[in-house]
DNA sequence: CTAACTGCTACTAAAATAGTATCAGTTAGG
DNA sequence: CCTAACTGATACTATTTTAGTAGCAGTTAG
Protein backbone atom coordinates (compact mmCIF):
# COMPACT_ATOMS: atom_id res chain seq x y z
CA UNK A 1 0.00 0.00 0.00
CA UNK A 2 1.94 2.97 -1.26
CA UNK A 3 -0.30 5.98 -1.07
CA UNK A 4 2.32 8.46 -2.25
CA UNK A 5 5.06 8.04 -4.84
CA UNK A 6 8.44 9.64 -4.33
CA UNK A 7 7.61 12.34 -6.82
CA UNK A 8 4.58 13.35 -4.80
CA UNK A 9 6.47 13.12 -1.55
CA UNK A 10 9.27 15.28 -2.93
CA UNK A 11 6.79 17.75 -4.40
CA UNK A 12 5.17 18.20 -1.03
CA UNK A 13 8.52 18.68 0.63
CA UNK A 14 9.51 21.21 -2.00
CA UNK A 15 6.33 23.16 -1.39
CA UNK A 16 6.96 23.01 2.32
CA UNK A 17 10.46 24.42 1.92
CA UNK A 18 9.20 27.16 -0.35
CA UNK A 19 6.54 27.98 2.20
CA UNK A 20 9.23 28.51 4.81
CA UNK A 21 11.04 30.83 2.37
CA UNK A 22 8.09 32.69 0.94
CA UNK A 23 9.89 35.90 0.23
CA UNK A 24 12.87 34.80 -1.85
CA UNK A 25 13.72 32.67 -4.85
CA UNK A 26 15.26 29.28 -4.02
CA UNK A 27 17.26 27.59 -6.76
CA UNK A 28 16.73 23.95 -7.66
CA UNK A 29 20.26 23.28 -6.48
CA UNK A 30 19.51 24.81 -3.12
CA UNK A 31 16.30 22.89 -2.53
CA UNK A 32 17.98 19.74 -3.75
CA UNK A 33 20.67 19.93 -1.11
CA UNK A 34 18.30 21.09 1.58
CA UNK A 35 16.04 18.09 1.10
CA UNK A 36 18.41 15.48 -0.28
CA UNK A 37 16.51 15.15 -3.52
CA UNK A 38 18.52 14.32 -6.68
CA UNK A 39 19.10 17.51 -8.63
CA UNK A 40 17.81 16.44 -12.04
CA UNK A 41 14.80 14.82 -10.46
CA UNK A 42 13.91 17.95 -8.56
CA UNK A 43 14.15 19.97 -11.74
CA UNK A 44 11.55 17.72 -13.30
CA UNK A 45 9.26 18.11 -10.33
CA UNK A 46 9.74 21.86 -10.20
CA UNK A 47 8.81 22.14 -13.85
CA UNK A 48 5.54 20.37 -13.16
CA UNK A 49 4.87 22.56 -10.15
CA UNK A 50 5.57 25.54 -12.40
CA UNK A 51 3.25 24.34 -15.14
CA UNK A 52 0.45 24.07 -12.66
CA UNK A 53 1.20 27.46 -11.15
CA UNK A 54 2.06 26.19 -7.73
CA UNK A 55 5.29 28.17 -8.11
CA UNK A 56 6.77 30.96 -10.21
CA UNK A 57 10.29 30.95 -11.52
CA UNK A 58 12.99 33.47 -12.26
CA UNK A 59 15.62 32.64 -14.85
CA UNK A 60 19.28 33.52 -14.82
CA UNK A 61 21.72 34.04 -12.00
CA UNK A 62 20.14 34.32 -8.54
CA UNK A 63 17.08 32.86 -10.13
CA UNK A 64 14.97 30.06 -8.79
CA UNK A 65 11.48 29.30 -7.58
CA UNK A 66 9.02 30.93 -5.27
CA UNK A 67 5.62 29.89 -4.02
CA UNK A 68 2.77 31.25 -6.10
CA UNK A 69 -0.19 30.30 -3.94
CA UNK A 70 -1.31 30.53 -0.37
CA UNK A 71 -0.10 27.33 1.30
CA UNK A 72 -3.43 27.20 3.09
CA UNK A 73 -5.03 26.63 -0.28
CA UNK A 74 -2.87 23.74 -1.49
CA UNK A 75 -3.78 20.35 -0.16
CA UNK A 76 -1.87 17.11 -0.45
CA UNK A 77 -4.58 15.79 -2.72
CA UNK A 78 -4.06 18.71 -5.10
CA UNK A 79 -0.44 17.68 -5.38
CA UNK A 80 -1.36 14.04 -5.80
CA UNK A 81 -3.64 14.99 -8.68
CA UNK A 82 -0.70 16.26 -10.71
CA UNK A 83 1.90 13.69 -9.75
CA UNK A 84 -0.07 10.50 -9.54
CA UNK A 85 -3.05 11.32 -11.69
CA UNK A 86 -6.59 11.32 -10.46
CA UNK A 87 -6.94 9.70 -7.12
CA UNK A 88 -10.16 8.05 -8.20
CA UNK A 89 -9.49 5.96 -11.22
CA UNK A 90 -11.00 2.55 -10.81
CA UNK A 91 -14.06 2.73 -12.95
CA UNK A 92 -15.07 -0.88 -12.80
CA UNK A 93 -12.83 -2.08 -15.58
CA UNK A 94 -14.58 -5.39 -15.43
CA UNK A 95 -17.99 -4.03 -16.19
CA UNK A 96 -18.56 -5.76 -19.49
CA UNK A 97 -17.57 -9.26 -18.66
CA UNK A 98 -18.21 -9.40 -15.01
CA UNK A 99 -21.01 -7.32 -13.71
CA UNK A 100 -23.18 -10.39 -13.73
CA UNK A 101 -20.82 -11.35 -10.99
CA UNK A 102 -22.33 -9.46 -8.16
CA UNK A 103 -19.39 -9.80 -5.80
CA UNK A 104 -17.04 -8.09 -8.22
CA UNK A 105 -19.37 -5.13 -8.47
CA UNK A 106 -19.74 -4.88 -4.76
CA UNK A 107 -15.98 -4.97 -4.39
CA UNK A 108 -15.57 -2.15 -6.88
CA UNK A 109 -18.16 -0.15 -5.05
CA UNK A 110 -16.34 -0.60 -1.78
CA UNK A 111 -13.01 0.31 -3.33
CA UNK A 112 -14.50 3.45 -4.76
CA UNK A 113 -15.89 4.34 -1.39
CA UNK A 114 -12.52 3.88 0.27
CA UNK A 115 -10.75 5.84 -2.44
CA UNK A 116 -13.14 8.70 -1.87
CA UNK A 117 -12.39 8.50 1.81
CA UNK A 118 -8.65 8.68 1.17
CA UNK A 119 -9.12 11.58 -1.18
CA UNK A 120 -11.10 13.50 1.42
CA UNK A 121 -8.51 12.85 4.07
CA UNK A 122 -5.69 14.09 1.87
CA UNK A 123 -7.78 17.08 0.90
CA UNK A 124 -7.84 18.12 4.53
CA UNK A 125 -4.07 18.30 4.79
CA UNK A 126 -2.82 21.65 3.53
CA UNK A 127 0.80 22.56 2.96
CA UNK A 128 0.33 25.28 5.54
CA UNK A 129 -0.69 22.68 8.08
CA UNK A 130 2.40 20.63 7.33
CA UNK A 131 4.74 23.57 7.84
CA UNK A 132 3.17 24.84 11.00
CA UNK A 133 5.80 24.68 13.72
CA UNK B 1 -3.97 5.49 -6.37
CA UNK B 2 -4.17 1.78 -6.83
CA UNK B 3 -5.35 0.24 -3.61
CA UNK B 4 -5.48 -3.32 -4.91
CA UNK B 5 -3.17 -5.10 -7.33
CA UNK B 6 -4.55 -7.57 -9.82
CA UNK B 7 -3.30 -10.46 -7.75
CA UNK B 8 -5.30 -9.29 -4.78
CA UNK B 9 -8.32 -8.55 -6.90
CA UNK B 10 -8.16 -12.00 -8.45
CA UNK B 11 -7.61 -13.64 -5.09
CA UNK B 12 -10.73 -12.02 -3.75
CA UNK B 13 -12.72 -13.09 -6.76
CA UNK B 14 -11.41 -16.63 -6.42
CA UNK B 15 -12.49 -16.72 -2.80
CA UNK B 16 -15.87 -15.37 -3.79
CA UNK B 17 -16.36 -18.10 -6.38
CA UNK B 18 -15.27 -20.75 -3.93
CA UNK B 19 -17.72 -19.35 -1.41
CA UNK B 20 -20.51 -19.82 -3.90
CA UNK B 21 -19.38 -23.42 -4.41
CA UNK B 22 -18.57 -24.34 -0.85
CA UNK B 23 -19.38 -28.02 -1.16
CA UNK B 24 -17.27 -29.10 -4.10
CA UNK B 25 -13.74 -28.88 -5.46
CA UNK B 26 -13.27 -26.40 -8.28
CA UNK B 27 -10.25 -26.87 -10.52
CA UNK B 28 -7.92 -24.01 -11.38
CA UNK B 29 -9.02 -24.38 -14.99
CA UNK B 30 -12.65 -24.01 -14.01
CA UNK B 31 -12.15 -20.90 -11.89
CA UNK B 32 -9.90 -19.47 -14.57
CA UNK B 33 -12.61 -19.66 -17.19
CA UNK B 34 -15.36 -18.60 -14.80
CA UNK B 35 -13.53 -15.41 -13.90
CA UNK B 36 -11.39 -14.76 -16.97
CA UNK B 37 -8.17 -15.02 -15.07
CA UNK B 38 -5.11 -16.37 -16.93
CA UNK B 39 -4.65 -20.02 -16.02
CA UNK B 40 -1.01 -19.97 -14.95
CA UNK B 41 -1.56 -16.82 -13.00
CA UNK B 42 -4.46 -18.28 -11.12
CA UNK B 43 -2.40 -21.32 -10.25
CA UNK B 44 0.14 -19.06 -8.62
CA UNK B 45 -2.53 -17.28 -6.65
CA UNK B 46 -4.20 -20.52 -5.59
CA UNK B 47 -0.91 -21.82 -4.30
CA UNK B 48 -0.56 -18.78 -2.07
CA UNK B 49 -4.13 -19.14 -0.88
CA UNK B 50 -3.33 -22.76 -0.12
CA UNK B 51 -0.15 -21.94 1.77
CA UNK B 52 -2.10 -19.61 3.98
CA UNK B 53 -4.89 -22.11 4.53
CA UNK B 54 -7.57 -20.04 2.89
CA UNK B 55 -8.29 -23.11 0.77
CA UNK B 56 -7.61 -26.84 0.73
CA UNK B 57 -6.68 -28.75 -2.40
CA UNK B 58 -7.23 -32.21 -3.78
CA UNK B 59 -4.73 -33.59 -6.28
CA UNK B 60 -5.44 -35.80 -9.26
CA UNK B 61 -8.42 -36.09 -11.56
CA UNK B 62 -11.55 -34.28 -10.34
CA UNK B 63 -9.26 -32.49 -7.96
CA UNK B 64 -9.19 -28.80 -7.27
CA UNK B 65 -9.72 -26.30 -4.51
CA UNK B 66 -12.27 -25.75 -1.81
CA UNK B 67 -12.73 -23.03 0.77
CA UNK B 68 -11.16 -23.84 4.10
CA UNK B 69 -12.50 -21.02 6.23
CA UNK B 70 -15.76 -19.33 6.99
CA UNK B 71 -16.08 -16.51 4.45
CA UNK B 72 -17.39 -14.36 7.28
CA UNK B 73 -13.97 -14.59 8.83
CA UNK B 74 -11.89 -13.56 5.83
CA UNK B 75 -11.65 -9.86 5.17
CA UNK B 76 -10.26 -8.07 2.18
CA UNK B 77 -7.43 -6.80 4.35
CA UNK B 78 -6.48 -10.38 5.26
CA UNK B 79 -6.10 -11.09 1.58
CA UNK B 80 -4.17 -7.87 1.00
CA UNK B 81 -1.73 -8.89 3.72
CA UNK B 82 -0.65 -11.93 1.76
CA UNK B 83 -0.71 -10.47 -1.73
CA UNK B 84 0.55 -6.95 -1.21
CA UNK B 85 2.43 -7.32 2.02
CA UNK B 86 1.63 -5.40 5.14
CA UNK B 87 -0.75 -2.59 4.49
CA UNK B 88 1.17 -0.37 6.88
CA UNK B 89 4.72 -0.12 5.74
CA UNK B 90 5.82 3.46 5.72
CA UNK B 91 7.94 3.69 8.79
CA UNK B 92 9.28 7.15 8.29
CA UNK B 93 12.12 6.18 6.01
CA UNK B 94 13.42 9.68 6.27
CA UNK B 95 13.86 9.62 9.99
CA UNK B 96 17.62 9.86 10.09
CA UNK B 97 18.21 12.66 7.69
CA UNK B 98 15.03 14.57 7.91
CA UNK B 99 13.22 14.52 11.17
CA UNK B 100 14.64 17.91 11.94
CA UNK B 101 12.33 18.85 9.14
CA UNK B 102 9.12 19.02 11.03
CA UNK B 103 6.86 19.02 7.98
CA UNK B 104 8.19 15.70 6.75
CA UNK B 105 7.41 14.08 10.06
CA UNK B 106 3.94 15.50 10.15
CA UNK B 107 3.34 14.22 6.63
CA UNK B 108 4.48 10.75 7.61
CA UNK B 109 2.20 10.84 10.60
CA UNK B 110 -0.74 11.80 8.44
CA UNK B 111 0.03 9.10 5.91
CA UNK B 112 0.19 6.53 8.66
CA UNK B 113 -3.12 7.69 9.97
CA UNK B 114 -4.74 7.38 6.55
CA UNK B 115 -3.20 3.98 5.97
CA UNK B 116 -4.66 2.82 9.24
CA UNK B 117 -8.01 4.13 8.14
CA UNK B 118 -7.80 2.23 4.86
CA UNK B 119 -6.77 -0.92 6.67
CA UNK B 120 -9.77 -0.66 8.99
CA UNK B 121 -12.12 -0.11 6.12
CA UNK B 122 -10.85 -3.14 4.24
CA UNK B 123 -10.99 -5.16 7.43
CA UNK B 124 -14.71 -4.54 7.56
CA UNK B 125 -15.33 -6.09 4.17
CA UNK B 126 -15.63 -9.86 4.48
CA UNK B 127 -15.76 -12.27 1.58
CA UNK B 128 -19.17 -13.30 2.85
CA UNK B 129 -20.36 -9.73 2.51
CA UNK B 130 -19.09 -9.59 -1.06
CA UNK B 131 -20.93 -12.72 -2.07
CA UNK B 132 -24.19 -11.88 -0.43
CA UNK B 133 -26.82 -11.73 -3.17
C1' DC C 1 -2.91 -46.49 -18.16
C1' DT C 2 -3.86 -42.00 -18.92
C1' DA C 3 -6.06 -37.64 -18.79
C1' DA C 4 -7.04 -34.25 -15.63
C1' DC C 5 -5.49 -32.58 -11.90
C1' DT C 6 -2.07 -30.08 -8.17
C1' DG C 7 2.96 -28.86 -6.30
C1' DC C 8 6.71 -26.30 -7.32
C1' DT C 9 10.40 -23.58 -9.48
C1' DA C 10 11.91 -20.62 -12.54
C1' DC C 11 11.25 -17.90 -15.96
C1' DT C 12 9.81 -13.55 -19.34
C1' DA C 13 7.09 -9.35 -20.37
C1' DA C 14 5.09 -5.10 -19.45
C1' DA C 15 4.30 -1.13 -16.89
C1' DA C 16 5.27 2.16 -13.48
C1' DT C 17 8.57 4.60 -10.89
C1' DA C 18 12.98 6.73 -10.18
C1' DG C 19 16.67 9.06 -11.79
C1' DT C 20 20.08 11.17 -15.61
C1' DA C 21 22.01 13.76 -19.49
C1' DT C 22 22.17 17.50 -22.35
C1' DC C 23 21.53 21.54 -24.85
C1' DA C 24 19.43 26.04 -25.55
C1' DG C 25 18.20 30.36 -23.58
C1' DT C 26 18.19 34.00 -19.60
C1' DT C 27 20.28 37.21 -16.32
C1' DA C 28 23.08 39.16 -12.27
C1' DG C 29 27.23 40.94 -11.54
C1' DG C 30 32.06 41.67 -12.34
C1' DC D 1 30.13 42.18 -22.81
C1' DC D 2 31.48 37.76 -20.55
C1' DT D 3 30.55 34.18 -17.80
C1' DA D 4 28.81 31.53 -14.06
C1' DA D 5 24.59 30.40 -12.15
C1' DC D 6 20.39 29.83 -13.27
C1' DT D 7 15.71 27.86 -15.74
C1' DG D 8 13.11 25.55 -20.08
C1' DA D 9 12.54 21.56 -22.35
C1' DT D 10 13.22 16.98 -24.29
C1' DA D 11 14.77 12.70 -24.26
C1' DC D 12 16.86 9.36 -22.36
C1' DT D 13 18.34 4.99 -18.95
C1' DA D 14 17.84 2.19 -14.77
C1' DT D 15 15.31 0.00 -11.29
C1' DT D 16 11.48 -2.00 -9.24
C1' DT D 17 7.03 -3.81 -9.20
C1' DT D 18 3.35 -6.08 -11.28
C1' DA D 19 1.56 -9.28 -14.56
C1' DG D 20 1.76 -13.30 -16.85
C1' DT D 21 4.10 -17.91 -18.75
C1' DA D 22 6.44 -22.46 -19.14
C1' DG D 23 7.27 -26.86 -17.84
C1' DC D 24 8.23 -30.92 -15.18
C1' DA D 25 7.28 -34.05 -11.29
C1' DG D 26 3.85 -36.31 -8.66
C1' DT D 27 -1.24 -37.72 -7.60
C1' DT D 28 -5.70 -39.87 -8.51
C1' DA D 29 -10.37 -40.97 -10.71
C1' DG D 30 -12.14 -43.76 -13.94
Amino acid sequence: MKLLTKKTDYAIRILAVLTKNKNRFLSAREISSLQNIPYQFIRQILRILLQHNFVVSKEGGKGGFKLNVDPKNISVSDVIQYFQGNIMLSKCMFRKQLCHNRSTCILKKEINRIEELVEKEFARISIAKLTKT
